[in-house]
RNA sequence: GGGCGCUUAGCUCAGCUGGAAGAGCGCCUCCCUUACAAGGAGGAAGCCGGGGGUUCGAGUCCCUCAGCGCCCACCA
């Protein structure tokens, strides 16, 4: 291809995406052995959602490992899948459509949603609510796929996958069978940390604390003989009647006397015990704490272990039962009570609470407002309630210091980088207080793939789940009928019920090497790709995706399920915050790449530390595009000095003079240093040491060499010139290609065959063979002497094409004697007539001095 | 409360195993030069957060304090 009049980075993106399309630059080959392979376990991003510069961010940073591992002559094995699984999906679906799912509603094959999404939510069937998801995010996904090509991600789009497709609903049934079977997952009915806007249960994975506005009330708990009564501290007095004893710390003097003895219960004059328990903190409060089923994960602590009776008021819709428990309601005045605070919320409850205890006289003295924090749901709006309720778990170290401890081993046996992130792994799996809760009462999501089996009254037998043969699988138990029964049997008594609930999507995600790699169900390619080598993710999804990943690895196959981990940083908004869609200062990537150009782009995200949070800064694009419009300039000054012949190998025999063989000594330890930093997953070092070298290779190098490089062919030192160009070219654009794949990929095609994707990585040795042992000080030295002129002609405010009449340079005999190898260049580069050395064996570095020709005489 | 990270030019950040303070942006001055004016050349500008140590020598290693950010924690 010819190199073009005026070089442009405008339409490279989509020249060159559909050229590497059409080409296969990018397939996995899948047709060689393991240690040949590199394999990355991409992380799908959440298609319901929208991308975000972070994505291009962190996503980037991934595909210059990718480029750096193919063009080291690995098959790169990097799919993209896409996590269309969860909530946020269903949310979306919900409003985009008018829709919400019933799942007690028979699958209409025919349904199709409003042409208008209505203002009333039309109620459909699970099936048909599913079919609405997938429709969606099929569109979602093509717009994902769209940017990333846009970016140039080298991904290869024929392995792609999704979190709720088949092939992850078999690998995510498959597994939870499989961990079923061994004792790994198990039901109970516990008390769980309940959302009450979407009526589900959350893992503690999910939680997060919000500083939350609230009181301490002062109650008097009565008690015999003991006017004072015993009086607490409380933020929720609305959980008085669930209020199941007192506890203080076991050496609080003020409380011994108490232990072993009850007390009574404002309002409703239950009697409870007073224990004791070291959880309780004789500094909070008045030293001694009720204990409600359950106001707070404490309350679950000391129920447990205390082994206290439960009494709970709250329903799953987040109100105070209708009915209340047997104990509240023996007595009129204790059904009358329970009448003024059934049906009302939380919030409700609390106010009229605290307004029957100040009546009652129980409420000592006024709420002392307190800002403390309280746990949601992340994706949720009011805090999180605790309700007992039927849950699947895995079993994740949570409970079991053995698991817990090996899990941890695989944590110090990944390859961390940045290597410190391992410390937020470390103090996640060591604060775990339970195993993983991972059902959702949702209805967008892999079911959990069994029915249970109904007596003679309609009531399930959990303990003897009906399950179905793998072949089955994926099977949706809702529509599918187990074995050996008929659909009239459903929900019939002597027959059988579905299990209502669905995975956690981090349940499924955390299979997301088993779903890509083909696990049992394209064995060459699982045995080829698994486990992988890398991980990229973000930090913040350390204890969720990284984590519960780990646990499926180790439980199914006892081991890691790749050997790196790469962390990336957040992008934060010019003014240092978290960069988020809440906060609407997300910027849409497709227009700033459309702005800036891909690579200028790529330039900002890769010059991002690993593992650092990086402000979004359209400062470094503008630089990026510089950078990029200066590789073609410079490709095209260089190919055109050196013909189109010299696609070729170099003949390291012609490169002769001094400078050229220095500059090839400098370009062999860029190299090595370059490729030692990818080893170690830092691309942007590899970045900042080729643009670096670059830059002044384009300053000082080219201008140094120009003049000799256009000399006739024949010529031994023009000859070595256009040998050094050719090579140091070719290395340095090959150095470039992860970061700019757009660009190199153009500058490539002017002079070679093949893409520079496909290329091999530059080697330092032949470089180095053709630099000989001569010594790259003197590359140096010519390009300070060539700066000093530089700034002398700036200085005398004229052109740098201003010839100099006499350039003298003093410096010591061994510095003078390297200039000396290189003075025609630095002559002819420094335009100058006369280039005199001077010897004076005191100086520290050379002293320039130059004589411009007179203006008029120029 | 525990842990991790950060603190270098006005701004955003490099400085790897200790050896004479760096880049880009911004600012100032200049230059159409046969690769590049959506360019290029040059310049000003830093007690490398504070305080101790180790060393011939510390931005770099150790201790300590402070500020910022994040992770984790059974936060009545």
């Amino acid at each position: 291809m010819a190199v073009p009049k005026k070089p442009s980075l405008d339409g490279l993106e989509d020249a060159w995406s559909t050229r590497w399309e059409a080409d296969g630059t990018y397939a996995f080959g899948g047709d060689r052995p393991r240690s040949e392979v590199f394999s990355i376990d991409t992380p799908p991003p959440t298609v319901s959602g929208s991308l975000h510069v972070g994505h291009v961010f962190s996503y980037t940073h991934t595909d210059t490992i990718a480029r750096y591992q193919r063009m080291r002559g690995r098959d790169v094995f990097y799919p993209m899948g896409w996590d269309d699984n969860g909530l946020p999906t269903e949310r979306r679906v919900q409003n985009h459509f008018g829709v919400r799912c019933d799942p007690t509603l028979q699958h209409d094959p025919g349904f199709e949603p409003p042409e208008k999404p209505p203002k009333r939510a039309v109620a459909v069937s699970r099936p048909d609510f599913v079919e609405l998801c997938e429709r969606l995010v099929a569109e979602d996904e093509r717009k994902f796929e769209e940017l990333w090509r846009h970016l140039g991600l080298s991904v290869d789009w024929s392995m792609t996958y999704t979190t709720v497709g088949v092939r992850a609903q078999r690998a995510s049934q498959r597994a939870f069978l499989r961990t079923f079977a061994r004792g790994e997952a198990y039901q109970a009915e516990a008390p769980t940390l309940w959302d009450v806007d979407f009526r589900t249960a959350v893992a503690q994975a999910e939680l997060e604390d919000r500083e939350m506005p609230g009181a301490y009330h002062a109650v008097r708990f009565a008690r015999d003989g003991d006017p004072e009564g015993v009086v607490i501290e409380t933020t929720r007095p609305e959980l008085i009647p669930a209020c199941v004893a007192l506890v203080a710390h076991p050496d609080d003097e003020r409380y011994q006397p108490l232990f072993g003895t009850s007390v009574r219960t404002p309002l409703f004059g239950l009697e409870v015990p007073v224990l004791a328990h070291e959880l309780a903190d004789p500094e909070k409060g008045s030293g001694i704490a009720m204990i409600c089923t359950f106001g707070d994960l404490t309350d679950v602590t000391w129920w447990r272990e205390l082994d206290l009776p439960t009494r709970s008021i709250l329903g799953w819709d987040g109100r105070i039962e209708a009915e209340p428990p047997p104990e509240l309601g023996d007595s009129d005045a204790r059904r009358a009570l329970w009448a003024e605070l059934a049906g009302l919320t939380v919030k409700q409850a609390q106010q009229r609470v605290v307004e029957l205890l100040a009546e009652s006289g129980e409420l000592v003295g006024e709420p002392k407002p307190v800002t403390h924090a309280v746990k949601f749901y992340e994706k949720g709006e009011r805090p999180l309630e605790i309700v007992t309720t039927r849950q699947w778990y895995i079993r994740n170290g949570g409970r079991d210091s053995g698991l817990r401890a090996a899990l941890l081993e695989r944590g110090r046996e990944l390859q961390w980088h940045p290597e410190y992130m391992r410390a937020r792994y470390e103090s996640w799996v060591e604060g775990l207080h339970g195993d993983w809760l991972i059902s959702r009462q949702r209805f967008f999501g892999v079911p959990f793939p069994l029915w249970y089996p109904l007596d003679a009254d309609g009531i399930p037998d959990h303990d003897h789940p009906l399950l179905p043969s793998e072949e089955r699988l994926p099977i949706d138990p809702s529509s599918d009928v187990p074995d050996g029964y008929t659909e009239a049997q459903r929900g019939q008594p002597g027959g059988f019920a579905a299990d209502p609930d669905i995975m956690d999507t981090w349940a499924t995600s955390s299979l997301s090497p088993q779903i890509a790699c083909g696990w049992e169900e394209d064995a060459a390619k699982f045995a080829s790709t698994y486990p992988m080598d890398l991980r990229p993710q973000a930090h913040e999804i350390i204890r969720t995706w990284l984590f519960s990943t780990i646990v499926r690895a180790h439980l199914e196959f006892d081991g890691l399920p790749w050997r790196h981990a790469s962390i990336s940083g957040w992008v934060l908004d010019p003014d240092r915050k978290k960069m988020s869609k809440s906060k609407g200062n997300v910027v849409t990537p497709m227009a700033t790449l459309e702005q800036y150009g891909s690579d200028a782009v790529r330039y900002w995200a890769v010059s991002g530390r690993p593992g650092t949070d990086t402000a979004f800064d359209e400062g470094q694009m503008k630089v990026g595009r510089r950078l990029a419009i200066k590789i073609l300039n410079a490709t095209k000054f260089a190919l055109g000095v050196i013909g189109s012949d010299a696609a070729g190998p170099v003949d390291p025999a012609v490169v002769t003079v001094a400078l050229d063989r220095a500059l090839l000594a400098d370009l062999a330890s860029l190299v090595d240093e370059v490729t030692a930093a990818f080893e170690g997953f830092d691309y942007a070092r590899a970045l900042e040491r080729t643009e670096r070298f670059f830059w002044a290779f384009c300053d000082d190098y080219l201008e140094l060499v120009k003049q000799r490089a256009y000399r006739d062919d024949g010529d031994a030192g023009a000859a070595s010139a256009r040998a050094t160009l050719a090579l140091a070219l070719g290395v340095l654009l090959r150095l470039f290609a992860p970061h700019v794949p757009f660009v190199t990929e153009e500058a490539w095609s002017w002079w070679q065959e093949g893409s520079i994707h496909r290329s091999s990585w530059p080697e330092a040795a032949p470089v180095r063979a053709a630099a000989s042992d001569v010594d790259a000080a003197s590359y140096a030295v010519a390009a300070a002497v060539l700066g000093s002129v530089r700034k002398a002609k700036t200085e005398s405010q004229r052109s740098l094409g201003t010839e100099a009449e006499l350039v003298t340079v003093t410096d010591t005999a061994e510095r003078l004697a390297l200039l000396r190898a290189v003075v025609d260049d630095v002559r002819e580069a420094a335009r100058a007539r006369r280039v005199d050395l001077v010897e004076d064996a005191a100086s520290n570095e050379p002293v320039v001095a130059v004589e411009l020709v007179p203006p008029d005489d120029a």
